[in-house]
DNA sequence: TGATGCATGTAATCCGTTACATGATTCA
DNA sequence: TGAATCATGTAACGGATTACATGCATCA
């Protein structure tokens, strides 16, 4: 399906126009943040390409202060080639963790170094919880929702078994939500 | 924490040598399948590079009518950067995943070509369940389980919840191991 | 005064995949 | 006979990250 930065942009820019530098806070903040990455060095070339290739329009806002704001939005050659980048089947979910990587290791590593990795990893995944519980209930779109309730699953599962997994992480209250 | 196939390939030797062909194969079908990938093309300059370097031992086996098996070993000074690279807490987990950025963009696409996508993450889902249950009972070490168990919920969290978002998907009796 | 946010971009580099190249054995 | 498994490797290419480069505004 060719999801790179550019599928990436296009997608985020069928919902509104988007200067580069905004696109790269809805990758890390919005709803997009669960299951995707992206810098600005990837980013700002994509979009020049893309420009020049007639999948976007570009307008520069002028501003105070600061640099012109460069506002780009899609053509409807840019959402042929988005649609024909949606019309292949998703491939696998590929999920990177170097935490089960080190708990694979348990042979090798220290037990207080395991302790720091779980305490880590359990205050991620909790991070990311809250991060979604806080943005939930302001997004209206369905997509938004769904891919919400997807991670917040997912996310709550993973917590539950770190938790029964090592009753030394307290379960604060719990019960909120189930 | 530097997680690349380097790392890996060390990882894994710290368990029994292997030969390129066996990390592989452990790689995409043991423990490490759920939460990384790797290719022939850099596991092999992975464990020629890591040889020269002294972190890796290696012995031909001859075999009959295949080419020599080169089964390579840890070293101590393999050790000692394996034991570096671990040493960093790991970084945050890592989710690569085309079906959720294809149902953000369910404005965008057909209800039919949702379904199908649907049906896809759901096949696939359940295909690593399954490969997690019939691996399961037959782990011994203390890292393989944890690892398996964690999958085993994240897994079964996200079949649940797209169970329960999309009613079409029939529930096969469930039940099993709550 | 110093961090953070706004704003854009380039160049060097890394890391990995895909495709290619080769070839015997075994199983259906 | 053709697919799958065993077995190793290289070269071209792709895609993205990191670090660099610049600079004003705002807030603490």
């Amino acid at each position: 399906m060719a999801m790179n930065v550019r599928t990436l942009c296009l997608g985020i820019l069928t919902f509104r126009e988007a200067s580069g530098y905004e696109l790269k806070k809805e990758i890390e903040d919005g709803s997009f943040s669960h299951f995707i990455d992206a810098s600005y060095g990837s980013i700002y070339p994509a979009l020049t390409q893309m420009n020049a290739e007639g999948l976007l329009t570009v307008r520069s806002e002028e501003q105070a202060g600061r640099p012109d704001k460069k506002v780009y939005a899609i053509t409807d050659q840019g959402r042929t080639v988005l649609a024909k980048s949606l019309a292949v089947l998703p491939a696998k979910d590929k999920f990177k963790s170097e935490f089960l990587f080190e708990m694979l290791m348990q042979h090798f590593i220290s037990k207080d170094h395991m302790d720091e990795a779980i305490d880590k990893q359990h205050a991620d995944l909790l991070e990311d919880l809250a991060h979604i519980a806080q943005k939930r209930d302001r997004v209206c779109e369905v997509g938004s929702k769904f891919v919400m309730g997807y991670a917040d699953s997912v996310l709550r599962a993973a917590v539950n078994y770190l938790e029964a997994q090592c009753p030394r992480l307290k379960k604060p209250k719990a019960k909120a939500a189930e």
